[in-house]
DNA sequence: CGATGATTCAAACGTTCGTTTGAATCATCT
DNA sequence: AGATGATTCAAACGAACGTTTGAATCATCG
């Protein structure tokens, strides 16, 4: 058993690499297995080969970057919380250990980074199955952690308040990673400059802050809009 | 030339409904003509007769909706705009416009509307080509339009800043839109009872409103998070 | 009614897809 | 060196795709 010393690994980095490049430009489906294996340099048959489907494949592009990414949110939390003592923690904080970990990411020999973030900005939209399982996996923990401090610095705010404005956060920071595209669909004047993965990421932590502290939605009876907000 | 009657159109909204759907829960790639010509009770030539391609089908599906959509929006802004003879806005109505008109497609004979909105917060993250341009000829007046509004509401941000903060809404809004299937992903604790279209877009405008008031970033120097990269 | 043009239909076209196969190649060890 | 098992490779498989075709059907009007 040769086991492996470089061909079968190398074999099996140059198609993850290419499978995530390709998936980010084109999607899951579009995406042939003919395209990754001619851009890896490697034979078509070394997907079924290696992986053992087209889909493990994508399966594990995600999870090689997911898992150490959410692992790192995590354990940025938890170095807050030790810090902290019990108390709570500052919102400002809180999205920081989320965000911060994305920009070691996207610093991660360029471009390997970026173009993964790409695709995880997209993957919550992509109606393929596959993702269906494990992205909830991936980000469970996640989730459960950050709500629990957040619900310690927001002690006023109802729950479902919380999970929903967790969601358009998530929502903000998933758009914002799928990117400039996306962005260059609607923008109308050309963000120039110092605009990188820090620069953004800065300006999103106050939008984000300030919108999970907003005012408690006026307790609207269910008379819908016409009438107009209250409050 | 029997133009039409009913027969014609009548095949062609058929198609139009039923790729709607599809494209929704399965994407564009992944949706094949056999499976919407199926759904409609059509003859597969049916969509190359009546649109030409299948590329010239989404695009139709999209204008179909988007096109009223953004002009509910605009007619929504002069309104506001025409009753406060110079004055500007308040950033809630803003939103509101943006919002309202998006509640109106939802309430559409069910689940019609729902079903494109959910398409729709697909579309940004989709990387068909076909989008690419469709989209911004869409959404172009939007933008151009809520920009200046927001700028005179918010005099003191600047134009960059501001740039992106749409960019932010847009995502949360998208993101939201795209929806439940995706928020179930990640969401720990069931979101129950009178969560309907009308309750979240309720609880974004608040949450939209506190991120685009949000205090300036501190004018950075490029000095960033732990201490890391210069410029 | 017979003619005309619009629309439907079943069938086929050529391509491309994911996967499989069986032989060739390579690395490793006795 | 020869045997062994892991890995690569060219070739092929059947299935599904978007599109085209030419005849059948339908509505409309002189």
């Amino acid at each position: 058993m040769a086991e492996n010393r470089n061909q079968t690994t190398d074999t099996r980095q140059k198609i993850l690499c290419a499978a995530e490049s390709l998936f980010m430009q084109q999607g899951y489906v579009a995406t042939s297995l003919r395209g990754i294996t001619a851009m890896a340099g490697v034979n078509l048959a070394a997907v079924n080969y290696h992986f053992g489907s087209k889909e493990a494949l994508i399966r594990e592009v995600f999870e090689r970057r997911l898992g150490p990414l959410n692992a790192a949110r995590i354990a940025h939390l938890d170095k807050l919380e030790a810090a902290a003592r019990g108390r709570p923690l500052g919102i400002e904080q809180i999205i920081e250990a989320i965000v911060a970990p994305v920009l070691h990411v996207s610093k991660e020999p360029l471009p390997r980074g970026t173009i993964f973030l790409q695709l995880l900005g997209r993957a919550f939209s992509e109606p393929a199955d596959t993702l269906r399982d494990i992205l909830p996996a991936q980000y469970r923990e996640v989730v459960i952690r950050f709500k629990q401090a957040l619900t310690r610095s927001l002690p006023d705010m109802p729950d479902q308040e919380l999970t929903w404005r967790m969601h358009f956060m998530f929502g903000t920071l998933s758009y914002t990673m799928a990117g400039n595209d996306a962005l260059k669909l609607i923008a109308t004047c050309n963000l120039e400059d110092g605009d990188d993965a820090d620069a953004i990421m800065r300006r999103l932590i106050p939008f984000l802050a300030a919108g999970l502290r907003a005012p408690l939605p006026a307790l609207q009876i269910k008379r819908s809009l016409p009438g107009r907000r209250a409050a």
